[in-house]
DNA sequence: ATATAGTTTAGAATTATTATAAAGTATGAA
DNA sequence: TTCATACTTTATAATAATTCTAAACTATAT
């Protein structure tokens, strides 16, 4: 129980969430870091697991995941395979992308500049643009 | 058995895969397009069902598309949801992307113009750029 | 024609995800 | 403090996309 757990009970409670132990421990693990991070169900449930030893049932990091997705905590990104990813970064914003490695690292807005943008289909307008720079170990 | 499919038949062919009638009715329903196609497996099952009659087991859909993924007429895309969606348009390109219709529509490489590209991670090389411009109904 | 390797197929298995419904818990009111 | 209640967690079942399996089928070379 320390600041940091009584901020997240802020949080969950202001947005209708009950703070229970396992959304707190779910908080400290995406959102105490310095770095956005990217993650998968199957990552966050070993990171509960194996760093944390901590057993929360899969349906219940799947509610949790979605409900701070709904919330406005998490986003949702569906790159490079079947699985879903989430970013605790939810502004707009652009990654790099490693296929091997199947590692994505944030691009802030501002790092990239779209001069040239087409029109879009008629009747359709444009919400947004999010660019995906595929990378590879340098030989 | 016109000229198309010889065309197919030749292209199966020194690709090393036999032109078997279940591969070349898949090629006409992908191939004989005047634009790209993006497309779910399940698309393409309901098409060969619904559109040309043709009851192709979902193993041979699956073993098909992924053959031809392998030779590089198809590109695997993830967009949007939990499936896979394949591209007939197998170069280096962008999307606009309807969140409500799920429309994948092309955009040449040429169309958009990336003036600030950002620096790749420590160790990295940057291979490619792949712009996704969401847009929706114009209101 | 025949042999052989490649292909198709139905169905089972796997994986990610969502649904169900019973047991547990946070919260506000009495 | 109870207590009532709605919310939450949980194990488990169900679903959906995909892959695997192994037997039947077929294209191709000889
Ligand atoms: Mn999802
Ligand atoms: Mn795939
Ligand atoms: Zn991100
Ligand atoms: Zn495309």
């Amino acid at each position: 129980m320390n600041k940091i757990n009584i901020n997240f009970i802020a949080k969950l409670r202001t947005s209708g969430l009950r703070p229970t132990k396992q959304r707190l421990k779910i908080c400290d693990i995406l959102f105490n870091r310095e770095k956005t991070f990217h993650f998968s169900i199957n990552d966050l449930t070993k990171i509960l697991e194996i760093e944390h030893n901590e057993k929360i049932s899969l349906a219940t990091v799947y509610n949790t995941v979605h409900a701070f997705k709904k919330k406005g905590y998490l986003k949702e990104i569906h790159i490079g395979n079947e699985m879903s990813y989430f970013d605790t970064n939810t502004s707009s914003h652009h990654h790099f992308y490693d296929e091997q490695t199947k590692e994505l690292t944030d691009i802030s807005s501002n790092e990239v500049e779209i001069k040239k943008i087409p029109s879009p289909p008629s009747g359709k307008k444009i919400d947004g643009a999010e660019v995906i720079f595929k990378i590879s170990k340098k030989i």
